[in-house]
DNA sequence: TTAGACAAAGTGGTCAGACGTCTGATTAGT
DNA sequence: ACTAATCAGACGTCTGACCACTTTGTCTAA
């Protein structure tokens, strides 16, 4: 039933709040069907208008696709939008030693949580990942896409969907970065040997190895892209 | 005149695009008066709810602002969205904890780097927002206001930008978490002793004290808010 | 004269119902 | 069996009304 919405000013709001919350609890995959407008009513007991104005505001976030005449469904990569922060604003130079200084201070601790919450699965993933590596070829834009996916895989061990949102976005920008950076002789080999201890302290839950490591790792990777990063 | 729309789809949008353009063509600054919806409405032809459908488009971009009885302004920073990472689409429960879980691990560190770095322009912002603090009525909505005003200026005394566009991010998303929740008893006045002692730290050039003050003030912010923080 | 109470107008917020158009499935006709 | 008409459901748009909030101006009383 519809539990009366009592305050009369943001019902929308309030009302795309809840169908996002509907969306979690029900664990709704992209493609889905969502309610129809008129289910949506008698759920909620507010009007269409309020109803359609709610949906609209989960369609800014790209979270549903609304389709006329079929009905509306949950997007394919519901509220994924690209350079979310526009960091591509100053210099480069200095946007990349601003990025690498973000990482040292949240990555090694993102390493601790990691050891500590990692799951089996979550274990399971950053070892392909770490096997993608040994095999891979000297491909460097392959390389830096292997490269997110395990730092971003990390993140995601530490069951802290902020965090692991936020990652990638530093990570990709750093990407950009670096599209114009010469490549280091033996950089790779170098990150290759970071992340392989960096996974097994987390898989044998070894919080202030991974830590560590994972700060030397940051370091190596500014020392590479000559850059020198202090105040810790 | 209204130049007849045939089509009988995505009139809002176009709609919009047609805002868009007579702010940029009249070239209208921030604050600046919006028509109202009735004048909108004989200027395109169309309906209360198209105009009001593409008004809302606007305000998804941050590019409008609307106020209830007074009218709509042209937004103060227009084009900056809100939530940009998508940070809604979550259980809120769990999201307000991983999103305090995220300023422990990244504002004791903004903190710390701010005591090293913070000009004399930032040390004076700062000083003006924890003034505003003190003389401030006991609304709520605007405290929530000026306590993210202050965290953000200790953000931006790091020169670091990329720090200083996040934590805005966790800040207000914390604040619409909070929307629905109680306030708690003498939070207000503790909130306002801790950014009193980490200005003091940060003007006296204490690095330690700041970093361990911004700690305290987020553990007690947690613990307000009855979520425990954990894994340091 | 002035401070406060009050009324009116303007604005955005919400509601209710109606009709149009598109889509997909069903059904009638060949 | 195939085609075309029909139907039901969904979203798109329109209309008119009423509500809530803000500003402004007027009026009254001190």
């Amino acid at each position: 039933m519809n539990e009366l919405i009592s305050v009369q000013r943001e019902l929308p709001r309030i009302a795309a709040k809840r169908l996002r919350e509907i969306i979690v609890d029900n664990n709704m995959q992209p493609g889905d069907r969502f309610p129809s407008e008129s289910e949506l009513i008698s759920m909620f007991g507010v009007s269409r208008s309020t109803i359609r104005e709610a949906m609209k505001l989960l369609v800014a976030e790209n979270i549903v696709d609304i389709q006329r005449g079929k009905g509306t469904f949950i997007a394919a990569q519901p509220g994924v939008v690209k350079d979310p922060l526009g960091l591509h604003f100053s210099d480069q130079q200095k946007l990349l030693q601003n990025l690498l200084e973000t990482r040292l201070i949240i990555e090694p601790q993102i390493a601790y949580l990691a050891t500590q919450r990692a799951t089996q699965e979550n274990i399971k993933a950053l070892e392909h990942i770490v096997q993608d590596f040994k095999v891979m070829p000297d491909l460097r834009a392959q390389h830096i896409t292997v490269d997110i996916n395990f730092h971003t895989a990390v993140a995601q061990c530490t069951q802290n969907d902020v965090l692991h949102r936020f990652l990638p976005v530093i990570c990709e920008s750093i990407h950009e970065g670096y599209y114009e950076t010469v490549t280091i002789e033996g950089s790779q080999q170098r990150a290759l040997e970071c992340h392989i201890n960096i996974f097994e302290a987390i898989k044998n839950r070894l919080p202030e190895i991974a830590r560590s490591e994972t700060e030397k790792h940051i370091l190596q990777t500014a020392k590479d892209a000559k850059l020198t990063l202090g105040g810790k």
